[in-house]
RNA sequence: CGGGGCGUGGCGCAGUCUGGCUAGCGCACCUGCCUUGGGAGCAGGGGGUCGGAGGUUCAAAUCCUCUCGCCCCGACCA
């Protein structure tokens, strides 16, 4: 491709709205336009990183046996209604109606489309397993789109279904694609960690996240560093030791204290001189159950996901003022175990005592509460988020924290869309039994920005050779120069022959201007041709991501440069 | 939805508080000269109903009311 035809500006000074630095350099770049909020165009540059990803993904697809399909991006209601989730998915869901007043909506996934494809296409044993995949634009109209296409209501997804007849068939194929999965972000050329995943109150019972490694990432990782466990913070367990709830107790009853409108944990520990770790926060939850209690350390936050699997609820949310004055008797702020008439659950973390609590009442907190002798708790789990120093779950070593951009989801989803839209099958036995499903994401779209969170520096993007739009830019110095502009020339047929994808920046421009473009749009190797070096009878080769240079003579420039470009997954001719 | 901020040429901004000649600057763009190893220089030039609507005023980018859009923080969220 040359330059100076190429449909791509690159901008010298930041976009004012790009916060970090993917959205800011694929702006910069050209490779992506904002129409609206979270809604974009892919400039061809952009689009030619983003193409190479979903290759990537086709070949990785197709070799683990997924086949390709296409499904439409507009949703009739009935399939929705059908599942369950039109009246649950909420505001996400864009819907809208025909002419008619039929109610639609943009398919922010396509469980009930293929659900509703397989249930009519497969109707025996004989027929499975199978997994079908497709790569379209979802929407989902997200309440705060942000970081460019990292979070963007319209974007690129790669979803994949799995239907398999018994566990042991969909435990293969949940094998199968999450082995794809390792083998796509390899060779994208990420770093990469997968992780496991809370599959939410409705989903499955088992997931891994693919997470991106980046400091900058929306989500919080543990990871062990001894052995292999990592899990979302959403999901991660902390080593279980049943703290031993000894009789142990000091002093006399807990002593009420005065608190005037002193609520918070913070306030709370200012007040009387404490720490944060010396309090038990009482947080009131309405469930689908009743209401309860959950005791959790002041400097600990409770992981509603766990609390709600420890409670067996299915809806769990933090009780609001009213529910709390008519549980404890108190406003919001001086909730506490001690003579509470609803079920209790406890952190495990927690000791015994002695700990402040709320008092139940108005402006007073409780001080010297021992929770075996002045409590009645339910039971004692491990109902909050884990933290960095916890004790791995798996092995005797720490967990510690990471950051991570998730750009793939694999998913255990069980019989929850084949069981209420009948997507059944007869067994050996002539038995009718529902599919066993499993659902597999990518963000397409994002991993094109994680690989830019990832790889960057000062000068602009960095990209990993597999996905970079074009592996080679040829620059020559002074296009004018009749020489420079020949020998700049011939080296980019010369590659070109090889089906690599070659740059060259044949426009008029000053080389500073050229160096600077070519480091900001990321292209991993420069080939730098001026009259100077030639009046040496040399060239060279800059590799982007090193800045290690390499001088050589024009005529090997092509065999350097494949030979550089050897076992780092890309394809080169290199017999022409 | 709550809090904060911002809408002035393609991009980044000044001007708004304190209304007043023809709305300005840098980058980008066009023409010419000059220049070619890290975003050069000089000269000339094109492009903006100042987000929109209404109002106040002799006069509005500037003041008032309404409205739309965008960004950040938070809440929410299969």
């Amino acid at each position: 491709m040359k330059f100076s035809v190429m449909f791509l500006k690159t901008m010298k000074e930041d976009p004012r709205d790009a916060e970090v630095a993917s959205h800011r350099l694929m702006l910069r770049a050209g490779m992506i336009k904002k129409l609206a909020s979270g809604i974009y165009s892919w400039l061809p540059y952009g689009l030619l990183a983003l193409k190479k990803v979903e290759k990537i993904i086709r070949e990785e697809m197709n070799a683990s046996g997924a086949q390709e399909v296409l499904m439409p991006g507009v949703q009739p209601c009935e399939i929705w209604q059908e599942s369950g989730r039109w009246n649950v998915y909420g505001k996400e869901l864009l819907r809208f109606k025909d002419r008619k007043n039929a109610d639609f909506c943009l398919g922010p996934t396509h469980e009930e489309v293929i659900t509703d494809m397989v249930r009519s296409e497969l109707n025996s044993y004989k027929d499975l397993p199978v997994t079908l995949y497709q790569i379209q634009a979802k929407f989902r109209d997200e309440i705060r789109p942000r970081f460019g296409v990292m979070r963007a209501r319209e974007f690129m997804m790669k979803d994949a279904y799995s239907f398999d007849k018994d566990d042991e068939s969909a435990e293969k194929s949940y094998e199968a694609q999450y082995r794809a999965y390792e083998k796509i972000f390899e060779r994208c050329g990420l770093r990469f960690k997968a992780v496991e995943a809370d599959s939410g109150p409705i989903g499955g019972n088992f997931s891994h996240e693919f997470m991106v490694l980046a400091d900058t990432g929306e989500d919080l990782i543990l990871s062990c560093s001894e052995c292999n466990y990592a899990a979302n913070v959403e999901k991660a367990e902390i080593r279980k030791q049943e703290k031993a709830l000894p009789v142990k107790a000091t002093g006399g009853s807990p002593e009420k204290v005065h608190t005037p409108d002193i609520r918070t944990v913070e306030e709370v520990c200012e007040f009387l001189g404490i720490e944060p770790s010396s309090l038990v926060k009482t947080m009131i939850y309405n469930t689908d159950k009743g209401i309860v209690a959950a005791l959790i350390r002041g400097d600990h936050e409770v992981n509603e996901a766990k609390l709600r699997r420890s409670l067996g609820v299915e809806s769990l949310e933090l009780a609001d003022e009213e529910m709390i004055a008519k549980a404890t008797g108190a406003p919001r702020g001086f909730a506490g175990p001690v003579g509470l008439n609803i079920r209790i659950v406890r952190d495990i973390s927690l000791d015994d005592g002695p700990y402040v609590t709320g008092a139940n009442e108005q402006d007073y907190h409780v001080k010297d509460v021992w929770l075996s002798r002045d409590t009645r708790i339910e039971k004692s789990d491990d109902i909050r988020n884990a933290l960095p120093g916890d004790d791995c779950p798996r092995c005797p070593g720490k967990l510690e924290a990471i950051r991570g951009i998730e750009v793939g989801h694999v998913f255990k989803l069980g019989t929850k869309y084949s069981k209420t839209m009948h997507a059944d099958f007869l067994d050996e036995k002539g038995e009718l039994k529902p599919m066993i499903m499993g659902c597999y994401g990518i963000g397409v779209s994002r991993v094109v920005a994680a690989a830019i969170e990832q790889n960057h520096d000062g000068d602009g993007i960095i990209f990993p050779l597999p996905i970079a739009p074009f592996a080679v830019i040829v620059l020559p110095l002074d296009s004018r120069n009749e020489e420079v502009a020949s020998t700049a020339n011939n080296i980019y047929m010369e590659l070109k022959k090889t089906g690599l994808d070659v740059l060259i920046d044949d426009r008029d421009l000053r080389p500073g201007f050229k160096f600077k473009d070519a480091d900001l749009i990321g292209v991993p190797y420069r080939i730098t041709i001026g009259s100077k070096g030639l009046a040496e009878g040399l060239i060279e080769i800059r590799e982007r991501a090193t800045g290690n240079v390499t001088k050589i003579c024009p005529a090997d420039a092509l065999k350097t440069i494949t030979d550089m470009l050897k076992g780092k997954g890309i394809i080169i001719d290199s017999k022409n």
